[in-house]
DNA sequence: TCAGACTCTGACCGATCGGCCAGTTTGTGA
DNA sequence: TCACAAACTGGCCGATCGGTCAGAGTCTGA
């Protein structure tokens, strides 16, 4: 034997996380991986059953703290349930980042594309905006939390009509950065 | 001839957005999109130079549209950015949802992965729990913000330790649903 | 010491991908 | 009518991918 065997899946795990986080799934290889290693794509296989089933381990307790949280907030009702739904799901986030992002993953890879040369930048001075371009840290976290939320909303189905989507989200979004409309 | 040329170019576009969309920019094959389209995988190369052209001639006029924004916001400083920068970005993002969607397209696809079964379902009731279970639209659109918004913050570099980023996640959060806390 | 299990390698496989090209069909202006 | 160009096809190419396999090297317990 040429190594600790689980001390070596362990190492395998955590490289392919890095690389899955950076890259994606689909844009690494077994070979990036092998090669970050410093083995053979053949000795990833001996420890894993594939590909799918690297990512399936790295996934798999992420999903799990899912689910309890999921079972936890099932008991709850009404308002009761909005507070640990946020600290349930800020804790899970924080904790399985890497994980998350690997969600994300194709994001950073599309925005080497040359068609969106710039828009990283753009990015970065439009949440310095939206933080009313200020270095207070709670400001730009809000300003972070407003570029993430308002594309999620807005790609998924929600029932209102454009018009009302939008006054609804730009009411909610100044009401993140605290500041909340005061015109009539 | 065969066909209208330029017709025919957009209905290309148009298949290749929504299969990006769907499936993602690297998800999709060009023997995807001809297949969809009824033409072969050559007359696509015909009218494009290649599959990343197709990608560039999709999404240059959103990343235009973002540069415009960010030369108007250039002119304005602190809180008067605020206002104009939440409504130019919620206006570009539902201008060009789709465009949007090709941005965060691997996470659909990686949904479908066995080993996030179950996944989707837990995120809406997730979404159901921070609207505090009520059929609000506002509510509802106000949950789904948060859930863009907490894995884009806990994935990106922050100048605040883990507690701390904790501490104003879960406090912004709330502030987002309306559910500040007025415990001491 | 030695048989056998464990660990790993290099070579190879079939599938799929983006892209290229020779050649065919089709429309069009002189 | 005919020559030409535009529009398109099927077939092919090299590259890359995940995955397999026979065998070599290594460790360990009897």
């Amino acid at each position: 034997m040429a190594r600790n065997s689980s001390g070596f899946r362990r190492e395998i795990l955590e490289v392919a996380s890095r690389l899955f986080a950076v890259t994606g799934f689909k844009g690494t290889s077994l070979q990036d991986i092998a090669g970050e290693v410093g083995c053979s794509k053949a000795a990833l296989l001996y420890h894993f059953d594939g590909k799918d089933a690297i990512l399936t381990e790295l996934l798999t307790p992420a999903v799990e703290a899912l689910a309890e949280l999921d079972v936890r907030l099932a008991g709850l009702d009404g308002d009761t349930a909005v507070r640990p739904a946020v600290e349930g799901f800020v804790d899970l986030v924080l904790r399985f980042r890497r994980e998350v992002k690997i969600l994300y993953d194709e994001i950073p890879e599309m925005l080497r594309h040359p068609a969106l040369a710039g828009v990283l930048e753009m990015s970065d001075r439009l949440v310095d905006a939206l933080a009313g371009r200020t270095a207070d840290p709670e400001a730009h976290v809000a300003a972070l939390m407003v570029l993430g939320a308002v594309p999620v909303v807005g790609t998924q189905p929600v029932p209102l009509g454009d018009d009302e989507l939008r006054a609804v989200l730009v009411r909610r979004a100044l009401h993140t950065l605290d500041h909340d409309d005061t015109r009539p």
